[in-house]
RNA sequence: GCGGGCGUGAUGGAAUGGUAGACAUAUCGGACUUAAAAUCCGAAGGCCUUAGUGCCGUGUGGGUUCGAGUCCCACCGCCCGCACCA
């Protein structure tokens, strides 16, 4: 009898799989199509547990697709641009593309052996100029389309690095990399119009079925559709009116005073005119634009002396103030402020000592605003001070209704729809991304390149001992020619964000070697993405960036109208955590060792004992991480696959445990066994096969249902109960062989090579990857007989054994004949019996 | 503050409104062995001077239902997302 090999058998399996060729999506194959796609992986240079589990999941939905006929699409590629690569020429030396390149090629050694069903023929990576060429042909088109544009723009700038900073890499208000403190600046930046998509974007996500709730709801609050009353406030100067939009217009008879963004224009104005506001506002404009920073921001004020009339009065007079926490970018830049009903208003009004008026009360209470704001609820009727009815009662909603009414029939205001998403800034001042393909030239202005000069290429040759762009510094390479009139011109030296690569990358997959974004007709065979499996932490950027650009793509005649989403169904997988180890120095410091050094609770090497903290996602800087390398090659890529998927729900965090990887080992290692006993032993057919051959059918139906909706550890679970029934079963060599072989199948989405090793040591024929999937036969998956628990008043008190289509009326003759029931009824006659067939029988007496 | 999710044995977890705890881990017992490992077999939610197919039991309290872990309401706890958004 041979042993279980992992390492052997897996090899082995690979080069079957190769040289079969049976991972090539061919488009010209019958069969539907069937598209899995993972989120591609940012080259760090290791993979990790949570790529381990990412990428087995993508695995079993591909190969079961593979083994019910499908034609599959499962690539695999290299979001390969971003500042980690510059990091690392920066910190170590060398070039982002060669550090890149070759954290590439080893990470792709690590995946290999995995033994994923993937067509790496279509692999390619964001940096290779063939694709970012593309995606600057993309650019172009997208230009031309009127879906990029240039502006001014507020950007997070650190004066140390020279650069602008992503909300995420401002640390309380520092670089996270400088340490400086970090600067708001005004900046011209290359935008993407995504607002204009706003309402097409929110609605859409209505008929994304196969999509996480949370995720869609995360997208709406993010695109955060609001409806309100915009009017304008006039001046008792000569001055501009002064425009404001708010979501409570009911409150209008409570306004305090006009407040306006340290940016409005009319702030610009005053700021040139009077060197106090000047100095106001550049105090206002210290400190990042990032969440933190404005969550610590004490709010100031500053009054500039000019006076607006309140619409509803012209005698009734506001004073106009500069505020620190109204936002330029959000409804008009100005507000009216009603201290009464908003937190943020009174704290406000209360430090600069303005007035607060109360416009609404709760129903049994008129005790007026003191220092909490009371906030009229939307669905509940207030006694509301209203602008013409005097005192009545309404709903918050009636009152802004009827508000937004009243002002549109005066003709001073209209009912808007505003919306919180905001054009994409692409504009990054690094090196390591995709050029943008423009030339500013003193004579034409911007021009787009010439897409015959595309792809506009990195230079090789550049330096990162200083910090900045390394493209504006470089000797030649921003010198060009104007594309319109022939002059010297100056090359865009700002590459685009990271994001803008992984926003198309899905559809490339479908023609990656065209030489135009995407194959129409190829995009329309395999497109949309039938199941996208990745992380939580894009349910909102990646995810909306790709919903625009699969729009844009549309726009410009590079996707065709079916991908408008581009994701059928999406899957956001948990993650994977382990256990932290953790000893102190001797300065009480904490140090942390991985968990291949501990052992029992004690550190190898010293002996002395850990502290345990709860287990936690798997980060190098806490060590508690496993390498998938070192799994592998101790127990096996299937062994790996098996754990990730056992035990916790996809969508779940999993914790890793050495105890847990072992155990799944032992059982795969079981499995080997016993088909390598069954195919060895030779017992005649008997009366134990018909019960083996029903088991196997409920497993088929159980194992199947399982893999189809994300609930592998349930499809595990069943696969071991399988197991436990085959091992005992008393059955002919025939029918275990069989029950076997259909194990081997049903396993061999999670563990493919150990299946083809026992699928060949059973006698099947040619792979089990490509072996069509086992049916479940709906006839052999109720027994005959069946138990039916009977219940007296909701509790369970007996049981009765009787034929699965037993005629319900026998049912309740049998169950009220039982001795439990006679027992409750004592004689009387039951109130009702339910009974639920092949369910249960519930007496009430 | 707003929005969402989750609370089940020692542990991870299972359960279209229908026998709660499948399956696995850890634990305990037995077989095999000189012994251990491996393997195989088995026990196992809690309670009890009545060991009974007895009572209790899915965060707490109510409700709907013949029947609730599952549906509804309130509360407690934990987790996640968003947020000076007017």
């Amino acid at each position: 009898m041979s042993r279980y090999s992992a390492n052997e058998i897996e090899a082995k399996w690979q080069k079957a799989w190769d040289s079969a060729g049976i991972f090539y999506a061919n488009h010209k194959a019958d069969g539907p199509k069937y598209y899995v796609l993972e989120m591609f992986p940012y080259p760090s240079g290791r993979i990790h547990m949570g790529h381990v589990r990412n990428y087995t999941m993508g695995d079993v939905i591909a190969r079961q697709k593979l083994a019910t006929g499908h034609n599959v699409l499962h690539p695999m590629g290299w979001d390969a641009f971003g500042m980690p690569a510059e990091n690392a020429a920066m910190a170590i030396g060398g070039h982002p593309k060669d550090w890149t390149y070759g954290n590439i090629a080893d990470m792709r050694a690590q995946m290999k052996p995995l033994g994923l069903s993937i067509d790496w023929s279509r692999e390619f990576a964001t940096c290779d100029p063939e694709y970012y060429g593309q995606q600057q042909a993309l650019f172009l088109d997208m230009l031309e389309a009127g879906l990029v544009y240039r502006k001014n723009a507020v950007v997070n700038w650190d004066p140390v690095d020279m650069t602008v900073l992503a909300n995420e890499q401002v640390e309380n208000g520092r670089g996270w990399r400088s340490g400086a403190l970090v600067e708001r600046r005004e900046l011209t930046q290359w935008f993407f119009k995504i607002s204009d998509y706003s309402e097409e974007l929110l609605d859409a996500l209505d008929t994304l079925d196969n999509w996480p709730a949370k995720v869609r709801l995360m997208q709406e609050n993010w695109i955060g559709k609001s409806r309100g009353l915009q009017f304008s406030f006039e001046r008792t100067d000569e001055g501009e009116p002064i425009t404001v939009y708010t979501t409570r217009p009911d409150t209008l008879l409570g306004a305090s005073f006009v407040g306006i963004s340290p940016d409005h224009p009319i702030a610009k104005q005053l700021e040139a005119k009077d060197p106090k506001i000047a100095d106001f506002v550049a105090e206002c404009r210290k400190g990042g634009t990032t969440e933190e920073a404005i969550e610590t921001a004490e709010k100031l004020g500053y009054d500039t002396g000019i006076k607006v009339k309140h619409p509803l009065d012209p005698s009734w007079e506001l004073p106009v103030w500069i505020a620190n926490f109204i936002l330029m970018d959000y409804g008009t830049g100005a507000i009216f402020a009603c201290p009464a009903h908003d937190q943020r208003d009174l704290d406000f009004c209360r430090k600069y000592g303005l007035p607060v008026i109360d416009t609404f009360f709760a129903l049994d209470d008129d005790t007026p605003v003191d220092k909490i704001a009371f906030v009229p609820p939307k669905t509940e009727k207030v006694r509301w001070v209203n602008h013409f009815a005097g005192l009545t009662e309404a709903t918050g909603e009636e009152a802004i209704n009827a508000t937004v009414d009243f002002a549109e029939k005066a003709g001073w205001g209209e009912g808007v729809t505003k919306y919180r998403l905001r054009d994409w800034g692409l504009s990054r001042q690094r090196y390591w991304g995709c050029p943008i393909p423009v030339v500013h030239c003193d004579s034409c202005g911007v021009v787009p390149e010439k897409k015959e000069n595309l792809p506009i290429r990195l230079p090789d040759d550049v330096t990162f001992d200083k910090p900045g762009n390394p493209l504006d510094r470089h000797p030649t390479w921003r010198d060009c020619e104007c594309p319109s009139c022939g002059g010297p011109a100056k090359r865009e030296t700002d590459t685009m964000d990271t994001f803008v690569d992984s926003s198309w990358y899905f559809a490339r997959f479908t023609a990656p070697h065209a030489n135009t974004p995407t194959d129409l007709a190829e995009a329309e065979y395999w497109m949309n993405v039938d199941q996208y499996i990745g992380g939580i932490e894009h349910a909102i950027l990646h995810l909306l960036y790709s919903r625009f650009f699969a729009r844009a793509m549309q726009i410009t005649g590079h996707l065709p109208k079916k991908a408008i989403e581009p994701f059928d169904a999406l899957f956001t997988q948990g993650m994977v955590t382990h256990e932290i180890y953790q000893t102190r120095d001797e300065k009480d410091r904490p140090v942390y060792h991985l968990p291949e050094d501990v052992e029992d609770g004690k550190l190898k090497t010293t002996g002395e004992a850990v502290e345990i903290i709860p287990s936690a996602k798997m980060s190098k800087s806490k060590k508690n991480v496993v390498d998938p390398v070192s799994i592998i090659s101790a127990f096996g890529a299937d062994t790996a696959r098996w754990f990730v998927l056992s035990d916790s729900p996809p969508e779940r965090d999993v914790e890793w445990t050495a105890a847990g990887a072992e155990a799944a080992f032992k059982h795969l290692s079981r499995v080997h066994r016993i088909a390598s006993e069954i195919s060895e032993s030779n017992v005649p057919a008997n009366s134990d096969d018909e019960t083996l051959l029903r088991e196997m059918h409920k497993a088929i139906h159980d194992v199947t249902g399982g893999v189809e909706s994300f609930g592998f550890n349930a499809s595990i679970a069943k696969l071991y109960a399988f197991t436990n029934t085959l091992s005992k079963s008393k059955a002919g060599t025939a029918a275990k062989r069989e029950a076997a072989k259909t194990l081997a199948q049903l396993m061999s989405p999670m563990t493919p090579h150990l299946s083809e090793e026992l699928w060949q040591m059973l006698g099947g024929e040619g792979l089990v990857a490509t072996a069509p999937w086992p049916k479940a036969d709906e006839a052999m998956l109720i027994d005959d007989t069946i138990t039916l628990p009977i219940q007296i008043n909701g509790k369970r008190r007996a049981e009765i054994s009787v034929a699965k289509d037993l005629d319900k009326v026998e049912v309740e003759k049998l169950a009220l004949s039982t001795e439990a029931v006679q027992r409750a009824l004592d004689g009387a006659v039951p109130k009702k019996v339910i009974v639920v067939p092949g369910r249960i029988v519930n007496v009430v007496v």
